[in-house]
DNA sequence: AGCACGCCGACT
DNA sequence: GTCGGCGTGCTC
């Protein structure tokens, strides 16, 4: 029985595969990639499957055009695995088996690792070593080239470039590019440097993990800021190591920092490869590269670092499970601590989650022993825990968002030497610009919402598309001038705090401060130098960067969270505020904390301060399960957006109605999504919410064909979210 | 997603 | 007269 037929995924939005002919005599493997005619064009696809015969008449059928891997580029295991997200997402599997390859695959370069190097032309393999005496050098390359090609790197140790380029002018050499074997002696040589002792609660969590360390388990390690979980994943990964698996470790986008990435250097004297944006595609491939040959130890990056294969996986870690950058936001929106939840269930390995502030999803499995809940509730090195308080803005005086008796408190802390931290979540001068006289607000014609004024580049400025406007003069409405600003971002913080505290240098730390990354690095630099003593920012600040002069840290305003329409927005509060303390205060300086509010007596306020993350996340959950809410449900959303606010809501209720109702899925729409207009567009939104996962698993499977067909299905921009995060 | 085909407005 | 706008339809 010949297999003359190849099931391809492609990279178009299409759900089901593509039958091809296969050409007399290629044998291509699964998880291979070809070139194949598509339409007009030529497209890469792998090879999922060979077979005797297609459901598609022959004649329809196109040839396989060139088989491009001699090895598969995705084993078996990861089409297993990205056969399974294909169904969970209900995405396309074409489009989700390209994302998880690096760009150079996608396009169809060679998947090998060539290096430059030296090989003899044909006259040069006929050429008598003899004719060269007179030229020592150029005869002794010539004789070391006589057996075969060699690499330039090894050759140049004993060569300098003008015998290279002597000989290739004479055509006797020339350039010719080699593959090179993996270097997999590294386990050989690791050199740990000094390690501290670890306290009792971190050698309890590393002997947890190492007792498991040989099967799929998850661990939930919740550790309190400062409480050493770098240093458990650290010790936990070691013996690992010494065994020569490898260990993938997933980070937040803003935290995988020069210094991160140095700890895990130095502790085992091995090279770390690292994924992030800022790479080019080349780098990526050849990280990519090393860690599926199993060169690598470790490797560090960002979301689609999951996607990272390896020849002897030994554990995967997610540092901050919790942080919302884990989860792509556009196209095939996965989560990649799900992802590597599965990965890792499928790799048999251990899988360690940690988190200061875990997202109620993993405290959840971990309350429910589904994982193994490791505690760290001590501060490491002694630091004093922070102080948290509230304090009533009713009826205050406020100059810039500051209180009389909270500018004293500033000024008695910046008079000790200390810095003094003020979060706020807005950046730019003011959120809206309003004419005094007649109400008029400017606003963005896309997006239906406020321009925000920025007086350093002296625009307004949509923060939900591109569009910016200079600052008009006078009211467009009613001609009055000039408009007033109302409210306050990070620029007049900034301007405000240098009037109120004359003599001490600011520092503004928000994403237009901190365009680049060197700038951010800078700032960062500067401020633990102490060249600025007041640190004004927004999310960033929260994230990844200790500060340990920092003795005051003031939230502004806590109130929007209080009161969103988006259930997850008290637990991001939560998550904010506790990482915000958690970046502030050392040994023998104590730490405050001030949050100031409306609603000073607000239960979630006070039983974060009172109690801790620990206490509300247990409370939290308690109230998701009341709710029903996720956890203790599931959600898919279908978004879709149209420049017609009424085809994208018509479409979603076709959607709705092809649903079958009953008590086992609710659906909740078609409404408007939180930003109802964006870039132009209306956007509308359908929740489908379930007790049970499978329920709203087999009602997609069955129906999303279906969706696809409806008349209105090409006319709007629609797309599933499994697991939504983010309801805007 | 691309890419072509196709049918209506302002320009060399 | 054409260049080009983006609606529609198809790709094994």
């Amino acid at each position: 029985m010949t297999l003359g037929f190849a099931e391809i995924a492609l990279p178009v939005p299409m759900r089901g595969h593509f039958d091809y002919l296969l050409p007399e005599g290629m044998v291509p493997c699964i998880g291979a990639r070809v070139l194949v005619p598509f339409g007009r064009r030529k497209l890469v696809g792998i090879v999922m499957r060979c077979k005797s015969a297609s459901d598609m008449p022959t004649d329809k059928l196109r040839a396989v055009e060139t088989l491009l891997d001699e090895e598969a580029v995705l084993s078996q295991l990861f089409l297993d695995w990205l056969n399974w997200a294909s169904q969970y997402y209900q995405h396309p599997l074409g489009d989700i088996l390209f994302t998880a390859l690096p760009v150079n695959l996608r396009k169809g370069l060679t998947q090998d690792a060539l290096q430059k190097a030296w090989q003899l032309t044909d006259k040069g393999q006929q050429c008598d070593p003899q004719d060269l005496k007179r030229a020592a050098k150029q005869q002794a390359l010539l004789i070391a080239l006589k057996p075969g090609p060699q690499l330039h790197q090894t050759l140049s140790e004993h060569y300098s470039a003008a015998i290279f380029r002597a000989l290739e002018e004479k055509d006797l050499i020339e350039a010719a590019n080699l593959a090179v074997a993996a270097k997999l002696d590294w386990p050989e040589h690791i050199s740990l440097a000094e390690q501290p002792r670890p306290n009792l609660e971190q050698s309890l969590a590393i002997s947890a993990i190492a007792h498991q360390n040989e099967t799929f388990r998850c661990f939930l390690l919740e550790g309190v800021t400062g409480s050493g979980k770098t240093e458990v994943y650290l010790q936990a990964i070691e013996p690992l190591l010494r065994q020569g698996k490898q260990v993938l470790i997933l980070v937040p986008e803003i935290g995988l920092t020069p210094q991160t990435v140095r700890r895990f250097q130095l502790r085992f004297g091995l090279d770390v490869g690292i994924l992030h944006s800022g790479l080019t595609d080349n780098e990526r491939m050849q990280v990519w590269r090393q860690a599926r040959s199993g060169e690598l130890g470790i490797v560090i990056g960002t979301r689609s670092a999951i996607f990272t294969p390896m020849k002897s996986p030994g554990m995967i870690i997610v540092d901050e499970e919790h942080d919302g950058s884990y989860k792509q936001q556009d196209g095939w929106r996965y989560h990649a601590r799900d992802m590597a939840v599965v990965r890792a269930r499928l790799e048999n390995i251990p899988l360690l989650l940690g988190s200061a502030t875990p997202s109620l999803e993993s405290l959840n499995n971990a309350l429910t022993g589904k994982y193994q809940h490791l505690l760290l509730r001590q501060r490491a090195g002694q630091a004093k825990p922070v102080q948290h308080k509230l304090l009533d803005l009713k009826g205050q005086q406020l100059e810039f968002g500051l209180t009389r008796g909270m500018r004293q408190r500033i000024q008695a802390h910046l008079q000790q030497g200390n810095q003094v931290m003020l979060f706020i979540n807005r950046r730019g001068y003011a959120p809206a610009l309003i004419c005094h006289q007649c109400g008029f607000v400017e606003e963005c014609h896309s997006c239906d919402r406020s321009y925000t004024l920025h007086r350093s580049l002296n625009k307004l400025q949509c923060h939900h598309c591109s569009d910016a406007k200079p600052i008009p003069h006078a009211c467009a409405q009613c001609g009055a001038s000039p408009m007033q600003p109302v409210g306050m971002g990070t620029e007049q913080l900034e301007q405000g705090i240098a009037s109120l505290f004359p003599g001490y240098q600011a520092a503004r730390i928000d994403s237009d401060s901190a365009r680049g990354k060197q700038k951010l690095h800078q700032l960062l630099e500067d401020i633990n130098q102490g060249k600025h003593q007041l640190l004004i920012g927004t999310q960033i600040l929260a994230k990844g960067h200790h500060f340990p002069n920092v003795s005051l840290v003031v939230i502004l305003d806590v109130d929007g969270a209080l009161f969103s329409a988006d259930y997850r927005a008290a637990e991001k509060l939560a998550q904010l505020i506790t990482q915000v303390a958690g970046r502030a205060g050392r040994a023998h300086i104590q730490g405050e904390l001030w949050l100031q509010t409306h609603h000073p007596s607000h239960p979630l306020l006070q039983d974060l301060l009172n109690n801790g993350y620990q206490h509300f996340a247990r409370l939290a959950l308690k109230e998701r399960r009341f709710a029903a809410l996720p956890p203790f449900s599931y959600q898919a959303l279908f978004r879709a957006e149209s420049n017609h606010a009424a085809q994208a809501h018509d479409f979603l209720l076709q959607v709705r109605q092809l649903l079958s109702p009953g008590p086992e899925m609710a659906a909740i729409g078609p409404i408007p999504a939180l930003m109802e207009k964006r870039q132009g567009r209306y956007r509308m939104q359908l929740l489908l919410q379930s007790q049970q996962r499978t329920g709203i698993q087999q009602q997609l499977n069955r129906l999303m064909g279906q969706i696809e067909k409806l008349p209105l299905a090409n006319k709007v921009r629609w797309s599933l979210d499994m697991d939504p995060q983010d309801f805007t």
